[in-house]
DNA sequence: GAACAATGTAAACACCGTTTACTAGAGTGA
DNA sequence: TCACTCTAGTAAACGGTGTTTACATTGTTC
C-alpha cells in the first residue's frame, strides 16, 4: 500500500513516520465516522485530532474524499479479514458451517458497526464510489474480493451438493461483468444461487442496522436464521425451491 | 399540513402564498437532491434559486434538516400515491395481481429516483430519522402508513390464499413493535411472511439502486421477478417452502 | 556543509448553517 | 382613516467547512 516499487526500496525513517501518520489519519476519521456517519468526518477535525493544521493533511491525502476511500478500504480489508476468520474457526472441509459461520460474523460486525456498515453498504458515498470506477477490471476492487472470498466457500459448497446444472439457464446473460473477472469456473445456476443469496442476508442486515423495519419487528435475528438454513439448503439441493414454486404456480 | 386547526380558518391570501412559497423550496430541495445526493441540500442554493437571501428561509423552516424532513415526508407521499394508483390499476379482487403491480411500481419508482429512494431507504439521514423519532406511536408516522398499505394488500392475499395458521409460532414475540400500532387482526405468521418478503424485495432494489452488485451482474430485474413470484406462492400457499426446508435439512 | 526534498505553518478564498437587528409592507381593529 | 401588529424580507456577522498558496523548518543525502 505504502511503498510504490515492486522492489521494497527499504523503508527508512521518514517513511514509517509518514505511513504511521496515514494511519493516525485513519484512525481518527473513524471515529468521526463512528461519531455520527460520514458527513462527520472533517478535514479540520481530524487535523485537531492530530495537533496539526488542516493543511497539513494535504501533504498525506489530496483531498477529504480521498481520507474517505482510504478509509473504506482499510474496512473492506478488516470485514474480509474477520470473514477469513470466522470461514478457518471450524473443522477441516464443512463448506455448509463455513458459509454459515461467515453469514453470522458478517452479520455481527454490521450490528457492531452500523456506521462503518452504512458506508460500505449504504447509499453510494463519493469517496467509497471511487473505489469501484478507479478498480475497473482491477482485481484488487474492495468489492470484488469481498464478494469473491465468500463465493469461494460458497462454490465449494455447490461442489460438494451435488449441484447440477438446470434447464433453465437463462440468467447466464446476465453474468458478463462476474464472468469478465473470474472466468467460467463456474455453473451460471451456481453464480446466480450465490448472489441471490447474497442479497437476500443483505437485506435482512441492512433493514436491521438503517432501522427501517424497527415499525414493526424487534429483532431480525431469527429472521436471518431462517433465511440462511434455507440458502444452505437452497445450495446443497439446488432447484427444489424453484422448481417446486413454479409448479405450485402453474398449477393454481 | 398547512392548516393546524381541525375547523378549517378559511386560508386568506398570505397563507396561500406561504405555502406556495413552501413548496418552492421543497421543489428545489428536491432538484438538489437529484443532483448529488442528500448532502448537496444547502439553505443557501435553495434560497439563490427562488431569489432570497439564505436568513429569508428561516421563516418557513427552522433548520435545514427540517426541509430535508419535510421532503422526505413529501417522497413518501409520493412513493405511497404511486403504489395506491398501482394496486387500483387493475380488475376488481385480485390481491395477487394487486400486490405484484405494487411491487413492481416500487421497483420502478426506486430506479427511476434513486437519489429519493437512498434518502428514504438507504442510510439513515438526520432529517429523516426525524419523522420516525417524532411520530413515534402516532398512526401518521410516514414508514408505518407505507408498510401498512403494502401488508393490506398482502393480507387479503393471505385469507383468500386459505392461509393456516402453522404450528411454528415463535416469531409472536417479535412483532410487538407492530402488535402495538395495527393490534392483532392478522396471524403472527402472515406478518412475518409479509415483512420477509418485503425485506427480500428492499434488498434486490437496494442492490440495484446502490450498485452494489454491478461487480457481478447487470439487471436484477429476473432476481426480482423470480423473488416476487416464489413471495405471491408463499402467501397463498404458506408453509410449504420453510416446512420443505426443514425438512430437507434434517434429513441430511 | 550544501543542496534538496519532505513536512509543517499562516493566511486567504469561497463556501456552508445559523443568528441577530432592522425594515418595508400587508392585514386588522377602533 | 389611523394606528397597530405581524409577516416576510434584508444585511451583516459568527463560527464552521474544504482547499490553495506562499513561506518556513526540518531531516536526509551527497
Amino acid at each position: 500500500m505504502t511503498a510504490s516499487a515492486p522492489d521494497r526500496p527499504a523503508p527508512t525513517r521518514r517513511d514509517r513516520s509518514r505511513s504511521a501518520t496515514v494511519q493516525e489519519i485513519l484512525v481518527a476519521a473513524r471515529r468521526l465516522l463512528v461519531s455520527g456517519g460520514a458527513a462527520e468526518i472533517s478535514v479540520r477535525v481530524i487535523a485537531r485530532d492530530l495537533g496539526l493544521t488542516a493543511a497539513a493533511l494535504y501533504r498525506y491525502f489530496p483531498s477529504l474524499d480521498a481520507i474517505v476511500t482510504a478509509l473504506a478500504i482499510n474496512l473492506y480489508d478488516e470485514l474480509r479479514a474477520q470473514l477469513e476468520q470466522a470461514r478457518d474457526a471450524g473443522p477441516g472441509h464443512d463448506p455448509a458451517g463455513q458459509v454459515t459461520r461467515m453469514a453470522w460474523r458478517f452479520r455481527n460486525w454490521a450490528l457492531a458497526h452500523p456506521a462503518e456498515f452504512g458506508l460500505l453498504f449504504g447509499n453510494p458515498v463519493p469517496g467509497v464510489q471511487a473505489i469501484e470506477r478507479d478498480c475497473d477490471g482491477d482485481a484488487d476492487h474492495a468489492g470484488k474480493r469481498f464478494g469473491q472470498l465468500v463465493l469461494a466457500c460458497f462454490a465449494e459448497l455447490w461442489r460438494c451438493g451435488g449441484g447440477h446444472p438446470t434447464g433453465d439457464d437463462s440468467v447466464g446473460a446476465l453474468l458478463t461483468p462476474y464472468r469478465e473477472t473470474y472466468g467460467d469456473g463456474l455453473p451460471d445456476q451456481a453464480v446466480y444461487t450465490f448472489l441471490s443469496a447474497w442479497t437476500r442476508l443483505y437485506g435482512i442486515v441492512a433493514m436491521e442496522v438503517f432501522g427501517h423495519l424497527s415499525w414493526a419487528m424487534t429483532d431480525l435475528r431469527p429472521m436471518f436464521e431462517r433465511e440462511l438454513t434455507q440458502l444452505i439448503a437452497a445450495a446443497t439441493t439446488p432447484r427444489l425451491d424453484t422448481a417446486a414454486a413454479r409448479t405450485r404456480l402453474r398449477t393454481r
